[in-house]
RNA sequence: GGGCGGUUAGCUCAGCGGUAGAGCACUACGUUGACAUCGUAGUGGCCACUGGUUCGAUCCCAGUACCGCCCA
């Protein structure tokens, strides 16, 4: 059935990737030859929630171009695929698919096991959308080896990897400010937190100084000439959170702000709360900001925080996970007066501190922007905005008035978001557990410093070092369900310092026991904790903790419940049946887990390990790891890159891969990022629908120059779509011409005697070579730029031209094997980028062995250039271009045939006419040839050892002819006089490399002599017109 | 404010020491043994600006302006 004018991607797509994955052709290690060298690519793993955007398409085209390249050369290859559980993504999802049916019961009316069990669920129908996509796309994984964060051997991994790295004090537990997400209660990174310009407002508050007292306060321009001097009995500080005031630990002013100097020491009384706060000195305050004063909140401010804890300042948080205002606690009555003897000097504690509930009665319960509105009208209505006095115009009567108003300024402020959640994070001071990074960094910085891990572009490096160089402690612990729980239990503190086995009987009695409990500190004492695999290896640690206990309280058994709350209760619970019965088999320790799980990055750290099975040294961990290149976002490099580093070399001391290549993100045709909000997401589905998965695989290869913006036009990828039929017609015109009948895959070039298919058979070789330096250097638009000018500008364009003559000719059995063969090639160099329409092409011509995916790629060199049939074909291209461009010029019809005659032909050049007449006839449609000289009125062409003239008496017009030569030399006058000028320099003569002078002279030469040429014409038209 | 990058044809981008290229768009024409998802010919550029290095700068260096991105 011979081919269809046009590739059906639609049909031939989903025909194909089925074959290809029922063949398994992406298996690890398929088409490999023996002793092959390993080549390794982990997928960047999408969220399970994920679906395809272009990023993701443009990601992995790249490394289905690398895998496939590998495997087609033999390769031992590997494309690990996998999706990662994303933690808050995946909650969030399965949340609202709850809430979308108000008889479900919510997460946490479910409980932690049964909404689990609910997102396991849904990862179960929904969670393969994205690999299904993959597919679409043509992605030649390892579908086997399909990996998920959460399964198989990955959640050990990750556990091994947090106990050894809590055992080798590289995590730890404290009490921090992090970045809060009310929404989703939980804690996040820095780098999830977006930063985004909002307008806002900055309030000026009066904190009145305690006791009555006054200062003088002097303002001073540059020149120092005192610009305001007046009596004051506040301090006035600005603010863009007032809410947060009721946390103030201080009002602080820098050391040299000679402004507040006298009041330095004193106190202020805190508005709206029964509390005096003291007026410090740090290097924070910006004297030249504002009033030059701050409030310091430690507990809802980064900046403060660190403030505060170099002035011994109490951290007072304020609000409770969901961003309300703390309503818990004792009363305010109570809790300031605790404050106000803290501030006087009594001892306290950190954990004493978290518990005090400072916010005022009044606001408790409050949503975070309604107390804030509440503050700021309690501030108003007690006199205590710094006010400033307005002109306001009554409309009724007209007369104006003089007004006192508070200072508002609206001001565009930094606002933290999230960037699951879009809330507004808050900076809360909680426990949560960290990785000392500090500790890791090194080898990761050292490995990209001496080279073992090559990041691209450069300019990713230099981000990297500076990002590594300022790490910050890194916040892993997550508020959540979905994840991996962290590996540490906690157990009630026991220990008691004077414990006396009153009647020595070895056992104990209510006395006893009240004794060991006293008045009941283990409840309020911080827990202990140990970090195991497991809770039969973490009871352990807890049996060596009751070891020094009074019998049998030392052997009691260890057993899990849910938290600390039931700990207790289980505790008292099961020392009140000791009591009564003396049966030491009654005592039970309970023990509870960190409810908390990890970070998703701390396991998608992992990933090059977790997928080839350690910590098992399995035979893939020899093989492919570390792995070859990682493909990923520039945007990622924090969030995965370094910690991939850090954490491989960590566990296994080994950098996860040699070559991290980054790309930007993919933005629509202006360059605008692609947001739903925009409304200028493409769908590259929808782009695979419509121009097929080939077309936008090969506009991705073509956009990914190193370092460069990924601005997608549809319009180009649909002139790849043409890219594609253009070699399809090609293929089509040889079947239609037999090329194909009984021809099988052939490695080597056919043996060929005509000049044309000598030289395609060296531009092939050419092409090959420029596609395997390209993809070396990652340079994938290099290479599909060398692909396309090699099948379009010279296969389609001139050969198959060529080849129309030659198959009439003696020639013609070698000219149809060299097509098949260049065609053949076109589809093996094309394959790894356009995968789908080569393996049809493929299949429909020839006969063949193997599919295409796993057809060897070629092995020729250079040699099979023969620089005379270039030379000789160059002559024949630039003949035919000039004929017609002269022709179109000066308005030949194109139907018709004219008479050339050639006035000047050097050797070469006759030679290259004689074996090429046929073909330039053809294409330059010419009707008779015959040297000789110029007849007149006939125009002139200049070639490199060449010169023709086209008689078109009456034809022409001479003015137009004119104007066409001039043009023509006023182009070879602006060269020449530019190479005059090189070499008449005698300084270019004397440095130049000599083989740039010697080019500039020959091309001098040669430029000349075709002036010569034109001149020459140029004067007969004179001699008629 | 700090870091990284960009500024080349109408648009999107390559090039990065020897006086500029592609695709798209545009204009004219449609002879052809595959292809109108096409062919042929053409229009279009003080390579942001100012200095410097060099025999020679779009390319290297410094500065200026504007525009992005990331981090505060």
């Amino acid at each position: 059935m011979p081919m269809e004018k046009t590739f059906n991607a639609a049909e031939a797509e989903a025909r194909i990737s089925k074959l290809w994955i029922d063949r398994k052709v992406g298996a690890a290690g398929a088409n490999s030859v023996p002793g092959a060298e390993a080549f390794s690519i982990m997928i960047p793993p999408p969220n399970v929630t994920g679906s395809l955007h272009m990023g993701h398409a443009f990601n992995n085209t790249l490394q289905d171009v690398l895998i496939r390249w590998h495997r087609m050369q033999g390769h031992d290859t590997l494309w690990q695929v996998g999706t990662d559980h994303a933690g808050i993504a995946t909650q969030m999802v399965v949340e609202r698919e709850l809430a979308r049916d108000k008889s479900n019961a919510t997460r946490r009316e479910m409980g932690r096991e049964a909404f689990l069990s609910k997102v396991w669920e849904w990862k179960e129908q929904s969670g393969g959308t994205i690999i299904n996509q993959l597919k679409r796309l043509g992605a030649s994984c390892d579908w086997d080896r399909e990996a998920f964060t959460m399964s198989g051997n990955f959640p050990d991994a990750v556990t091994k990897v947090f106990v050894d790295m809590y055992n080798k004090g590289l995590i730890y537990r404290g009490k921090r400010l992090v970045n809060w997400d009310p929404h989703f209660e939980t804690a996040i990174s820095d780098l999830e937190v977006e930063n985004i310009e909002v307008k806002g407002h900055m309030w000026h508050f009066k904190y009145i100084l305690a006791g009555g007292e006054t200062y003088e306060y002097i303002e001073k321009d540059a020149e120092g000439q005192v610009t305001l001097r007046e009596k004051r009995n506040y301090i006035s500080i600005a603010t863009t959170r007032p809410e947060t005031m009721l946390g103030d630990g201080a009002v602080a002013v820098h050391p040299s702000d000679g402004r507040y100097a006298p009041i330095v020491g004193k106190m202020v009384q805190l508005p709206l709360c029964d509390r005096l706060i003291p007026i410090i000195t740090d290097e924070y305050p910006d004297p030249t900001f504002g009033s030059g004063a701050v409030k310091i909140t430690g507990a809802h401010d980064f900046n403060d925080y660190q403030v505060a804890k170099r002035a011994g300042l109490p951290c007072y948080r304020l609000m409770d996970t969901q961003g309300r205002m703390r309503a818990d606690g004792a009363p305010y009555e109570v809790a300031v007066a605790r404050a106000r003897e803290i501030a006087a000097g009594s001892p306290t504690n950190e954990t004493e501190v978290d518990s005090l509930n400072l916010v005022p009665e009044k606001y408790r319960g409050r949503d975070r922007f309604e107390a804030r509105k509440l503050v700021v009208a309690d501030i108003n209505a007690a006199g205590l905005a710094v006010t400033l006095l307005m002109k306001s115009y009554d409309e009724e009567t007209g007369s104006e008035h003089l007004t006192l108003v508070p200072v508002v300024e609206d001001k565009p402020i930094m606002q933290p978001f999230g960037d699951r959640s879009k809330v507004v994070i808050e900076p809360m001071l909680t426990d949560q557990w960290f990785v000392d990074t500090a500790k890791i960094v090194g080898p990761a910085l050292d490995a990209v410093r001496n080279g073992d891990t090559v990041i691209m572009p450069q300019s990713g490096e230099r981000t990297y070092f500076h990002w590594l160089e300022n790490i910050e402690p890194w916040c892993i612990s997550r508020q959540l369900w979905w994840g991996h729980q962290i590996p540490v239990w906690y157990g009630l503190n026991l220990d008691v310092d004077n414990f006396t086995d009153d009647e020595g009987d070895n056992a104990l009695d209510e006395v006893e026991i009240l004794n060991i409990l006293g008045d009941g500190g283990y409840v309020e004492r911080e827990a202990r904790s140990h970090c195991a695999a497991d809770s039969a290896a973490v009871a352990e640690f807890f049996r060596d903790d009751l070891a020094p206990l009074p019998h049998p309280l030392n052997a009691a058994r260890v057993v899990e419940v849910a938290d600390r709350h039931a700990a207790v209760a289980l505790l008292a619970q099961s020392l009140a049946d000791y009591n009564l019965s003396q049966d030491p088999t009654h005592l039970t320790y309970p023990i509870w887990r960190d409810p908390d799980v990890l970070d998703t990055w701390f396991s998608s750290g992992l990933w090059p390990i977790g997928t080839l099975g350690w910590p098992d040294n399995t035979p893939e961990l020899q093989k492919y790891f570390p792995t070859s290149t990682l493909i990923t976002g520039a945007d990622i490099i924090f969030f995965w890159v370094a910690r991939m580093m850090m954490m491989q070399l960590a566990v296994v001391n080994e950098v996860p891969f040699k070559t991290v290549y980054l790309h930007g993100l993919v933005r629509d045709a202006k360059g605008k990022k692609m947001s739903k909000s925009l409304g200028n997401v493409i769908d590259p589905l929808d782009i695979i629908n419509e121009f097929g998965a080939d077309a936008l695989r090969f506009a991705n290869a073509a956009m990914a120059s190193l370092g460069g913006t990924l601005k997608l036009d549809t319009q180009r990828i649909a002139g790849y779509r043409n890219f594609g039929t253009k070699l399809w017609n090609a293929c089509r015109f040889a079947e239609m011409n037999g090329v194909w009948e009984g021809y099988s895959t052939a490695a080597t070039p056919p043996k060929a005697a005509a000049t044309a298919n000598v030289w395609i058979i060296g531009e092939t070789a050419k092409a090959l070579a420029e596609v395997n330096e390209s993809l070396a250097a990652y340079r994938f638009d290099t290479a599909a730029d060398a692909l396309y000018k090699f099948v379009w500008g010279k296969v389609c364009d001139w050969y198959v031209e060529f080849a129309k003559p030659l198959f009439d000719g003696e020639a013609a059995a070698e000219t149809r094997a060299t097509m098949a063969w260049v065609l053949d090639q076109s589809m093996i160099l094309l394959h790894p980028i356009m995968p789908f329409i080569t393996e049809e092409l493929w299949s429909t011509t020839g006969t063949r062995a193997k599919l295409l995916v796993h057809t060897d790629w070629p092995t020729y060199g250079l040699d099979l250039v023969t620089p005379e049939a270039d030379r000789e074909m160059a002559f024949v291209t630039t003949l035919i271009d000039e004929v017609r461009s002269a022709r179109a010029q000066v308005h030949v019809p194109v139907g018709l045939k004219i008479d050339l005659v050639a006035m000047t032909l050097s050797d070469e050049a006759r030679a290259a006419w004689t074996r090429n007449e046929n073909l330039i006839r053809r294409l330059a449609r010419i009707e008779t040839f015959e040297e000789g000289p110029a007849p007149k009125g006939s125009i002139t062409l200049a070639l490199d050892g060449a010169a023709f003239a086209i008689p078109l008496a009456g034809l022409i017009d001479i003015a137009e002819e004119k104007t066409r030569l001039q043009k023509t030399m006023d182009k070879l006058a602006k060269e020449i006089g530019g190479l005059t000028g090189r070499l008449n320099n005698p300084a270019f003569a004397a440095s130049a490399p000599e083989e740039v002078v010697d080019e500039a002279r020959a091309n001098l030469e040669a430029r000349e002599d075709e002036s010569a040429k034109l001149r020459a014409a140029l004067a007969r038209l004179a001699e008629i017109g």
